[in-house]
Formats: structure tokens, C-alpha cells, sequence
RNA sequence: GCGGGCGUCGCCAAGUGGUUAAGGCAGUGGCUUGUGGCGCCACCAUUCGGGGGUUCGAGUCCCCUCGCUCGCCCCA
């Protein structure tokens, strides 16, 4: 028989790699505490033409990434590919657009089938930000400040955020069919895939990672230069903001972000050290969805950044030393227990110490019913501070033998009554840190 | 969807056509049914991702297939 398989792009997170997850969930969590930025989760499976409408028939993620399937009800469902139009969607949905400005964060799986690869996988999560009903640059600011302030914090390196400005949808109109024009008179020395997106999508064609398109495109006319005055205005906003919160940013005018909903504002947070995958965290402005999936005209702001990729960079700043290890949850007591009396005792203890208010332990129960010897050389590997012993002999007197595990075999052991190992401080039995 | 690299035990890993597939870590049992970082002993791949083929003989060569991985496309 075939072993079981995970589906490919689809993988599991084992014990080591789960406490890199927490901290990094843990972080974003306080983050969006102090900026009191609210908590929404939506359902993993939406209808098909949410993510139609909202992200852009034309956009390859609907077009050829999606996880779409027909329900038992005939309905075309979606495994959702991005947060954004959930997030709007519910907002709607619940009247929460109508209550005035929404500041909300939402972090899980999110679904897309590409060919996996560094950094990339089928399965993949994001933690993200949207500002529902703020117009204001600062709002663009504010985003990513907390984008910004949130990576820092977890010691994460060698990052930049370039920023670009698409323009409203009247610029980028203008502009589109100046470029188009242009593209077409250039046709015959672009790559291959950019003479294909002059017709899908000419915006992405600035963002080609060919070398000669990129030499070539020198020539191209500017985005910055089709922004009305209007749009500029805002745009230097932005960037006064951020100045003045001493965020280090870049211009990057090829910078065009791939969902058809942005405007204006358009950022990327990327690492040099991730291969190819390099954008950790990418936003921008999205004033045209809310209305566009139905809800009233609402300017708003989001960004996402990618759980694996940042989870790559946080391990490698680990062993950088710029960020403390995480380590795995060590008990900080390992209970030895043998015999039909120690082992009952040791049930008992073993819970009780973990109830006590204010005062619980980590405890890890021997439940293997092995020699001494054995017991206490898990006790060792556990990682725990201390092993309580308790055999026939111990439990029917009353009583528990605490051994430091760290110190030499037979040193430092104490023999103690079950109340006076109860009584003792909890600093004195628990892990450091 | 398209390229490149790789696939030997849970992990690392020898092996490059010749008979029984090293070793290390982890695991299990024992030496020691009541005592700890050791040590020693035993067990732990009828089989080299799978299927065909070449050969007297294949983990080793060829083909197909599956999977992993890196890159393109795209994106977080």
C-alpha cells in the first residue's frame, strides 16, 4: 500500500517549527493591540465570484491559481486565495462600512495552486491589515508604520520598503493607454511574456524581471508623470509621513502591485535574503473595492505580509543572534512515577500542580511505567528543570523526592512530604525566562 | 503550465554493475522490575520513491512515472 501523502504545497508544521509560528502571531497580536486594530476572521470557502469581482477576472490568481469546486447545492465555491475580499465582503455583509471607519486584522490559511518553491506554497498563511473608511495619507502611513514597526520587532534584517504610486483610476486609465501605445511601438524587442500581458495587463509589463525589457523600458513613459496634481499631492504626503517617522523607504516606480483593486499608494516590504519569493509584506490602497463588491464608496488600506516567508527570515535571524531562540515548550517538571501507589499519587500530583492559581507548573507525566532509570533519562531529555520521583515507597509515606536534573547524579536530592513540595515558591520549581 | 537539480530506514549518510545494502543519531528491550549526562549487548531497510527495460548479474546503466527542491510565470 502507498504511504499517505500530504497534497503537494500542502505541509505540515511539526512541533520544532510551531513555537517560530507563535512568536511570530504572538508579536503581530500585540502589535494590533496597541494600535487598536480589531480581530475579524471570515470563512476559508467563499463564493467564486467574490474573488472574480473583487480581485480581477484578468489577474492570474483568478484566473489559473484558484481552488474553485461546485457544492453539493451547485453553488461554485472558492478556497480563498488573499484575505482582502473576505474582509470587505463581511464588512459589508454586517453593516460594519455603515458604522464608520474599521481598523481590522485577520491572519490564517490562504489557498493558491502554483508549482511550490521557496517561500511559496499551495497552503500558505497571511497575517493582514485593512482600514476600512480612511481616506486620509495618513491612514497609508499608519499601515505601514505598523507593518514596519511589527518586523522590526522581531529582529528581522536586511529589509526594505519601496514605495510607488499608481495614481487614481483616471491616471492609471491615462497612462495605461500611453503605455500601451508605447508597447506596442516597442513590440518586436520585448520577451515573449510581456508582448502577451500589452493585451491582459500592460501595468505588469514595467515589473518584468526580464534584463532587456528593463533596459528597454528606460524609454517607456513614466507613471509619475501621468499623476494629476491631485494625485501627486497625496503621494507626497505619504512620503513626508513616513519621513517624519523616520521609516526608510525607497521609490520604485515599476512597483505595480498585481491585484486589480489597488491605487494610489502601492508598497512592498522585501528582503534580500529570501531568494526569489523576496516580498514579505505588499499593500497598497484599494478605494474602488468596497463599492465594487456593492458596499458604499469607502476609501481603505491594507497590506499582507506571508507567515513562511517571514518565518524563514526569523529563523535565519535566530541563528544571526539578532533575535533570541525560541525553544519549544520545555515542562518544568518531569514526574517519575512507578508501582500501583506512585502511580496514582503521581496522577494526582501531577494535576494539582498544574491547577494551583497562580502558581502552576508545567508538568510532564511518565506514563510509560519503565524501569527508574529510563524514566529519569527522559526526564533529562525533557528539557525540564526537575524530575519528582515518586514510587510505592515514596507515595506511601506521604512524600515526593525532588532531584535537580541538572546537577550530578545523587546530588542535591530532597525528600520531601507531598504539603511541603506543595508549599514551595513556584519561581523555585519553574524554567527560567 | 515551462525549465534545472535530487530521490538508499523517522533524521543524517556510505555505496559509481558482482554474491548477505556500511556507519552515526533517534527509537525499543536488556545488563540494573528503585535511581540520572556514561558504557556494554541485542533489535531496528527481504530492500534502495514506483513501474518497465538492458545484463549471467542493477541501489548503481536506459526509459516512463511519482515525489521533493530551486527557478520562470505570478504573488505574501
Amino acid at each position: 500500500m502507498k504511504p499517505l501523502q500530504s497534497l503537494r504545497g500542502m505541509v505540515d508544521l511539526l512541533p520544532g517549527q510551531t513555537p517560530f509560528w507563535q512568536r511570530i502571531e504572538a508579536t503581530a497580536r500585540e502589535h494590533f493591540r496597541r494600535a487598536a486594530v480589531e480581530e475579524i476572521r471570515t470563512p476559508l470557502l467563499e463564493v467564486t465570484e467574490l474573488f472574480a469581482r473583487g480581485i480581477g477576472e484578468a489577474t492570474d490568481v483568478v484566473g489559473k491559481e484558484m481552488y474553485s469546486f461546485e457544492d453539493r447545492g451547485a453553488r461554485s465555491c472558492t478556497l480563498r486565495p488573499e484575505g482582502t475580499a473576505s474582509v470587505v465582503r463581511a464588512a459589508i455583509q454586517h453593516g460594519l462600512v455603515a458604522q464608520g471607519p474599521q481598523r481590522l486584522w485577520y491572519g490564517g490559511p490562504m489557498f493558491r495552486y502554483e508549482r511550490p518553491q521557496a517561500g511559496r506554497q499551495r497552503q500558505f498563511h497571511q497575517i493582514g491589515l485593512e482600514f476600512l473608511g480612511h481616506g486620509d495619507p495618513r491612514s497609508d502611513v499608519e499601515a505601514i508604520a505598523i507593518a514596519w514597526d511589527l518586523l522590526m520587532d522581531l529582529g528581522v534584517g536586511g529589509l526594505s520598503l519601496e514605495l510607488n504610486s499608481l495614481g487614481s483610476p483616471e491616471d492609471r486609465q491615462r497612462y495605461r493607454a500611453e503605455l500601451v501605445a508605447w508597447l506596442e511601438a516597442h513590440r518586436e524587442r520585448l520577451d515573449p511574456d510581456s508582448q502577451q500581458r500589452i493585451a491582459t495587463n500592460p501595468l505588469r509589463v514595467l515589473d518584468s524581471k526580464n534584463p532587456d525589457t528593463q533596459a528597454l523600458l528606460a524609454g517607456a513613459p513614466a507613471l509619475a508623470d501621468a499623476l494629476s496634481g491631485e494625485s501627486h499631492e497625496r503621494f507626497l504626503r505619504v512620503r513626508q509621513g513616513l519621513e517624519a517617522l523616520a521609516i526608510p523607504f525607497e521609490l520604485n516606480p515599476r512597483l505595480v502591485r498585481g491585484l486589480d483593486y489597488y491605487g494610489h499608494t502601492a508598497f512592498e516590504i522585501t528582503s534580500s535574503q529570501l531568494g526569489a519569493q523576496a516580498t514579505v509584506c505588499g499593500g497598497g490602497r484599494y478605494d474602488g473595492l468596497v463599492e465594487q463588491l456593492g458596499g458604499p464608496p469607502t476609501p481603505a488600506i491594507g497590506w499582507a505580509l506571508g507567515m513562511e516567508r517571514l518565518v524563514l527570515l526569523l529563523s535565519q535571524a535566530m541563528e544571526a543572534g539578532t533575535q533570541a531562540p525560541v525553544t519549544a515548550a520545555q515542562p518544568d517538571v518531569y514526574v517519575v512515577n512507578r508501582g500501583a501507589l506512585g502511580e496514582a499519587c503521581a496522577l494526582e500530583l501531577a494535576r494539582c500542580c498544574r491547577q494551583r492559581p497562580g502558581a502552576s507548573l508545567a508538568v510532564q507525566l511518565d506514563l510509560s511505567g519503565a524501569g527508574f532509570d529510563k524514566q529519569l533519562k527522559r526526564a533529562r531529555r525533557s528539557g525540564a528543570r526537575w524530575a519528582l520521583l515518586l514510587g510505592d515507597e515514596e507515595a506511601g509515606a506521604g512524600q515526593v523526592r525532588l532531584m535537580p536534573l541538572a546537577s550530578e547524579a545523587g546530588s542535591g536530592d530532597r525528600v520531601l512530604s507531598r504539603e511541603a513540595f506543595l508549599a514551595l515558591p513556584p519561581e523555585e520549581l519553574r524554567r527560567q525566562g
